[in-house]
DNA sequence: TGGGTTGGGAACAATC
DNA sequence: AGATTGTTCCCAACCC
C-alpha cells in the first residue's frame, strides 16, 4: 500500500492521504511497512516546526476511513487519535496470500514446492508433486479449521486477477505477480532485511 | 477416455 | 453494519 503523506508545518492539521498502489501511481510513495517510520518522521518533523506534540493524525477519506485498503480518494477529512491510526496500521499488516507467496518463493528451502520461473519476471510455478505442501502450510499460518488444498487455494488465487495483484499464465500450475504487487513486495524484503 | 487442471458462481466466515 | 479477503463447495470446460 502507498501512503503519501502531505506535511504543513506551522498550520495547525497535518494531512496523511494514503491510497492503494492499484488505483493510482503517484509521485510520493512508500510501503505500509515504512508507516511507522513515517509516522515519527512526521512527529519529530512536525514538532520541530510548530514545537508542539502531534496527539492526533488528519487524513482524507471520502468522509471517513476505509479500514482494511488504505483506500482514500479526496478531501476532505477525517480525524483519528494517534493510538487507533497505529493499530490501524498493525491491523493493515497482517498477512495475504500473495505476500506468503512471495516468502516460499524467495525460500529456497521451499523450491520444491514453487518456484520462480527464469523467463519471465514475476512468474512462478507450483511444483506438480508438492502444490499441496504450500496449500497446507498457507492454511498453518491462517489458522483454518479444515485442511488447505491447491484447489482451493488456487479459487483464491483467481480471484487475484480482478485486482490485478496475480494473474494466471496460460501455463500449467503457473501464476505472475502484477508489476505492483511484484515491486512493493521486493520493496518491503528490502525493508525487512 | 480419464484424471488433473482451470475457471468461475455462489454462499459463507473471519476480520477490521 | 459494511467492506475486504479469503474459504468452501460445486460444476463445467479444457487438455495432455
Amino acid at each position: 500500500m502507498v501512503v503519501i503523506v502531505l506535511l504543513s508545518p506551522g498550520v495547525e492539521n497535518v494531512w496523511c492521504y494514503a491510497e492503494s498502489p492499484f488505483l493510482w501511481g503517484n509521485s510520493f510513495q512508500e510501503t505500509q511497512s515504512d508507516l511507522e517510520v513515517i509516522l515519527e518522521f512526521l512527529e519529530e518533523y512536525y514538532k520541530q516546526n510548530t514545537g508542539e506534540n502531534v496527539d492526533k493524525v488528519y487524513w482524507t477519506a471520502n468522509g471517513e476511513l476505509c479500514q482494511q485498503r488504505w483506500t482514500c480518494y479526496e478531501p476532505p477529512c477525517g480525524q483519528l487519535p494517534k493510538s487507533t491510526f497505529k493499530s490501524l496500521m498493525a491491523a493493515g499488516r497482517k498477512v495475504r496470500l500473495y505476500h506468503f507467496l512471495f516468502e516460499m518463493l524467495e525460500d529456497p528451502s521451499m523450491a520444491h514446492c514453487v518456484s520462480w520461473v527464469p523467463a519471465a519476471t514475476g512468474v512462478f510455478r507450483f511444483s506438480s508433486t508438492n502444490k499441496d505442501q504450500v496449500a497446507a502450510l498457507w492454511g498453518q499460518r491462517k489458522g483454518n479449521k479444515r485442511p488447505m488444498t491447491y484447489q482451493k487455494m488456487s479459487r483464491a488465487l483467481r480471484n487475484y486477477a480482478r485486482s490485478g495483484e496475480i494473474f494466471k499464465v496460460k501455463k500449467k500450475l503457473t501464476y505472475q505477480f502484477g508489476p505492483a504487487t511484484l515491486m512493493l513486495l521486493q520493496k518491503c524484503q528490502r525493508g525487512n532485511s
